[in-house]
DNA sequence: CGTTATGTTCGATG
DNA sequence: GCATCGAACATAAC
């Protein structure tokens, strides 16, 4: 689940339930989860700090201590942050408990992801090669273009590529060349600039209309225009606009959908309206 | 039982 | 050396 909106929509959470508020308790549900940190100096440094900002970078999320450093979490494939009244969720790896309610869990099935301490962000994201955030107001389109280079590799490796830009997975990246009207396998070097405009202008629009719509969660696509290919996406399901049959197309062991009518590739026709 | 799942990393390959 | 590809990781659901 954990892209961009959806790690927007944690760091909402963690916005309006975490901050300013002393940490009572830190437990470790599941040590394997912890980055680079045992889990005793873990909650020794939590215990009793308070956080005072948010921060998301791509699919990454920090909450600033009050003592100083940050608190970092990638929500890999199946997490989330959610917030607790009573029992923690099912699943939750790491918790804070406040001296009330509600208090936070960090929540992964398949343990890809972490949570960690990190000193600096910049020095974080530098060492991880993760690029721009791909709602970053500063990141114009020369840039993004910049940024997609001018390599053979597929539009959609390029665009799910954190060091490209940060935040975009698998779902949204097929989202975005769909909107874009581009087909998934298409070379960057086969992109010229309106093509690439198209791109960098659908990437904007989805990416800042998912997180409008607070789109996370469990049957987060109905929360999604009905025109998008995010509501329908699945084996067997049809084009929003047009009713064509999806395609599929694999990458990196991950099934892409595209429409083969609305979608082109600029190599063989000529741009679609 | 095999397949698939919204991510990242690391080693292999071209 | 660089760009790109594919397996591995951990767990559940169909």
């Amino acid at each position: 689940m954990p892209e961009l909106p959806d790690v927007e929509l944690f760091r909402r959470i963690f916005e309006e339930h975490g901050l300013g508020r002393p940490v009572a308790g830190v437990e470790v549900a599941d040590p394997r989860i912890l980055e680079d940190v045992e889990p005793h100096r873990f909650i020794a440094e939590l215990t009793g700090d308070r956080f005072r900002a948010t921060r998301r970078h791509g699919k990454n999320l920090f909450a600033a201590r009050a003592k100083g450093g940050h608190l970092h979490m990638h929500f890999g494939m199946t997490g989330a942050l959610e917030w607790f009244a009573d029992e923690p969720p099912p699943y939750t790896r790491v918790l804070w408990r406040f001296r009330e309610p509600p208090h936070l869990a960090y929540v992964n099935v398949r343990m890809l992801g972490g949570v960690g301490l990190v000193d600096d962000i910049e020095a974080f994201l530098a060492e991880r090669r993760i690029g721009p955030d791909a709602l970053d107001p500063a990141l114009d389109f020369e840039a993004f273009s910049a940024a997609l280079g001018s390599g053979r590799r597929p539009v959609k490796a390029a665009l799910v590529d954190q060091g490209v830009v940060a935040g975009i997975g698998n779902v949204y990246a097929d989202e975005i060349l769909f909107q874009a009207g581009l087909r998934p396998e298409v070379p960057v070097s086969a992109l010229d600039e309106d093509w690439r405009r198209r791109l960098f202008a659908a990437m904007r629009e989805v990416l800042a209309e998912a997180v409008r719509r607070g789109a996370a969660a469990e049957r987060f696509t109905e929360r999604l225009p009905e025109t998008w290919l995010t509501r329908v996406r699945g084996p067997g399901a049809a084009c929003p606009r047009c009713g064509t049959p999806l395609a599929t197309v694999k990458m990196s062991a991950r099934t892409g959908y595209y429409c083969p009518r609305c979608q082109v590739d600029p190599r063989r026709e000529e741009a679609a309206g």
